[in-house]
DNA sequence: TAATGTGAAGACATTCACAGCG
DNA sequence: CGCTGTGAATGTCTTCACATTA
């Protein structure tokens, strides 16, 4: 009765093995920080692949995204055994396997809501084909935006979200829409079956069932880089 | 001679006190992750404000967040004291507060480098302008592009930006730009006398001198999506 | 020799729990 | 009495340092 909190805050690792009836198949426990940094490594990885390369070291990759060798191996050592001693980790050995921990070595379908000033750009974006995420619907609220063409098809109306999402088999959302919409999408999109989201509102959103989500706050960064200036200003500044 | 690597990785805190010749002010020292928190907490506090409350306690803040209680004590404990025993947190006194710890009681000058597609939704997006962000100039390299009109004036050629980011003050730069250009155009920003960068190419920029970076990095977003639904896959799924 | 993988140590962040205050 | 502020305890992440392997 001490806690004075009701909300749990929940799982720091990719991993939900505390349940309590079964706890089975403890499938890799990664923490959160390493997790987040694998998809850089990927990153980089295919880029120095592109260029010819055929290993890298720890340190290599270390220096190139600003982290100790250390940390990149105990990175990659969550996921798995990767290196070969003296030599380093073999792009065409490392690459592939790392694209199926992340799971792209697979296309995943995407739903895109709001149709707006941002959403109409992230259409457009072409980073996100290329790396096999294919938006697959495009969907609007607003009746003079429902049945415009994009490269990706008609815009629908908010109605045939369920629908299409099933038909579709779309697994992910990215919530473009405005704020005061945000957290109803958000429940609908989850309602839907899509289990992760990808959140411009500025908004945190609530724990949704069966949900994953990850926001994507534009105003928020601007505001850290203010912050951390007015905290530390750098030096140089005129008029001392 | 024991250390493997040469990259420090470099402060982890907002405060560089470690300078060796004097250390005289010691200006606060702030956890990075509470330092992300604030504005979070900031933009709560004003909504709640907005509809008419007038004190908020670190539990219901908490509670909207996602965050335990005493987490949001501390976090705003490394700021400094704002709290009312038995009351809690009086929003008058407090937002204002906050917005001068983050700067945002003032206005911050942002060059947007890059008018393509993501640019020119960036140009257009309103929630910079509504929290004290001023898009104060645009770039961009193509000549094709530069010339044309948008709400914040022309769009410069790139050999104007030193130039005009010192004849207006402006301190932020938004880096929109495809990722061959990204690390050259960074290293112009920094050289003008830009503070801090916020940076969309899916790449990580290199440390570069008296200059912050944040970057955002959409498709990673989507790929922590797809990895946290591979890892550990939300249940009901159809066809198990 | 050049590099990995990994326990152990250390740094850091969060949570607990309670004294103290209005 | 309710709620903050904060040391102490716990939990998590990073770094160190070295045995190990090709």
């Amino acid at each position: 009765m001490a806690k004075e909190s009701e909300s749990p805050t929940s799982g720091d690792y990719f991993d939900h093995s505390a349940s309590k009836d079964s706890g089975e198949k403890s499938p890799l426990q990664v923490p959160k920080p390493a997790a987040q940094r694998i998809s850089l490594y990927l990153r980089y990885l295919e880029a120095q692949a592109a260029q010819g390369k055929s290993t890298i070291s720890s340190k290599e990759l270390g220096n190139a995204l600003g982290l100790t060798a250390a940390q990149v191996r105990k990175d990659l050592g969550h996921f798995g055994q990767f290196g070969h001693p003296g030599v380093g980790y073999i792009l065409t050995d490392l690459i592939p396997r790392i694209r199926k921990i992340i799971g792209t070595d697979r296309v995943w379908r995407v739903a895109l809501v709001g149709m707006g000033n941002l959403g109409s750009a992230l259409s457009r974006y072409k980073g996100f084909a290329s790396r096999g995420f294919q938006i697959t619907a495009l969907f609007d609220q607003d009746p003079e935006v429902v049945g415009k063409e994009f490269a990706q098809g008609t815009v629908h109306s908010m109605d045939e979200l369920e629908e299409i999402v099933q038909r579709e088999n779309i697994e992910l959302g990215i919530l473009a829409v405005p704020i005061e919409a945000a957290q109803e999408v958000a429940e609908r999109m989850s309602r839907a079956g899509i289990h992760g989201i990808l959140n411009f509102a500025p908004k945190v959103l609530p724990e949704l069932p069966a949900v994953r989500s990850v926001s994507v706050d534009l105003t928020i960064q601007l505001e850290q880089l203010a912050l951390s200036i007015s905290m530390d200003p750098p030096e140089g500044n005129k008029e001392s």
